[in-house]
DNA sequence: TCGAATGTTTCGATGTTCGAAATAAAAAAC
DNA sequence: GTTTTTTATTTCGAACATCGAAACATTCGA
C-alpha cells in the first residue's frame, strides 16, 4: 500500500532528523542558561549519577560508556566544578561513591525540564488514546534499542 | 486527569531513555560492520554531503557544527580512508566541493539501512491510522527542534 | 597469612577541536 | 585596471578528552 509507504518514509526522515539535531540544541540550550561551565557529556554524568543511589564510580562509567581512567578525570573536573561530591564507601573502601551537590541536583532538575519540553511538543496535540498509541510505539523502540544494546556488551 | 499524566511521564522516560542511548548503539553498530574505521561523527559528515548536490566544505561544516579549520582536518581523515573526494570548483577556485567515493555511498547506504530499522520497530505494530498519529507527533517535535535551532544560530 | 581479584588512579600517548594567522581567489572600490 | 576588501580554505600551535597499561589500595579466598 503506497499511502502507508509514504508514511513511513516520512516518519524515518523527521526521526533522523530528530535524532541528529536533538543532542547539539541541548548543548545550545546548556550553553545559554546558568550553567555554561558543562558540556552535554558531563550532563549525562550528571543525570546517570542522579537517577541511581549512590553508584559507585565503575557502575556511572559503564553507564556513559566512559572507561574508568576516563571517567576519573571527568569526575576530577565535575567536582572541582561544584556539581559532583566523591566519598570512599565506608564498607568497602576500594569504591569511589558518588553523589551531586546541591548545584548538582539543580543542573539536573533544569536538564529534566528540557527534556519535558521535548515531550511537551510531541504530545501536547493528542488526546488520550492517540497518546497511548504513541507511547506504545516509543515503548517498542526503547525495548529494540535495550535489546541492541545488551547484545553489543 | 491522572491518567494521562503517567503517560505523558512514561512517555518522558521512554524518549530521554532512547534519546541517550540511540548514539551509542549507533556508534557500536557501525563498530560491529564493515566500516569499523568510521566514527558516528564521520558519519554525520557523509551524511550531511550525500544530502546535497555538492556542498562546499563550509556548507557541511555548519551543519555538522564543526569550524571551518576542524572541517579540513575531517575531511583530510575521510579522503585518506576513502570514503569522500575533494575537488576544487571551478566556477569559484575558492571553495572546494565534497562528494561521496563509491565506498562512501555504500556506507551511507548502510547508515540509512540502520536508521529504517529503527523506524521499522517504532511503527511496525501500528495501522495506517495510528502511524499517521505517531507521524504528526513526530514531525510536531521536529518543527519546535527546529525553531529552536534557527533561533540559536 | 598470602596471593588473586577488584576498584580506582596515574601516566604517557593519541586524536579531536579550536582560534589566529596565512594563503589564495574573487568581488568591490576607486 | 589596479588596489583594497571580502570570502573560503588551510596551516599551525594549544587545549582538552579519551584511552590502555601500569601502579596502588583494598578485599576476598585458598
Amino acid at each position: 500500500m503506497v499511502a502507508s509507504e509514504d508514511t513511513f518514509e516520512e516518519i524515518n526522515d523527521a526521526l533522523v532528523d530528530v535524532f541528529n539535531n536533538v543532542g547539539w540544541i541541548e548543548e545550545a540550550s546548556l550553553h545559554n542558561s546558568d550553567f555554561k561551565d558543562i558540556s552535554l557529556k558531563e550532563m549525562h554524568i550528571i543525570a546517570a549519577i542522579s537517577m541511581y543511589k549512590e553508584p559507585s564510580a565503575s557502575e556511572v562509567a559503564k553507564i556513559v560508556h566512559l572507561t574508568p581512567s576516563s571517567m576519573t578525570t571527568a569526575v576530577d573536573k565535575l567536582v572541582k566544578k561544584g556539581y559532583v561530591e566523591r566519598r570512599r564507601s565506608q564498607s568497602d573502601r576500594r569504591m569511589v561513591r558518588l553523589g551531586l551537590t546541591h548545584r548538582g541536583r539543580v543542573v539536573y532538575r533544569a536538564h529534566q525540564a528540557f527534556h519535558r519540553h521535548l515531550t511537551h511538543y510531541l504530545v501536547d496535540s493528542l488526546d488520550v488514546s492517540d497518546m497511548r498509541v504513541v507511547e506504545d510505539a516509543i515503548l517498542h523502540l526503547q525495548e529494540y534499542l535495550h535489546n541492541l544494546n545488551h547484545s553489543i556488551n
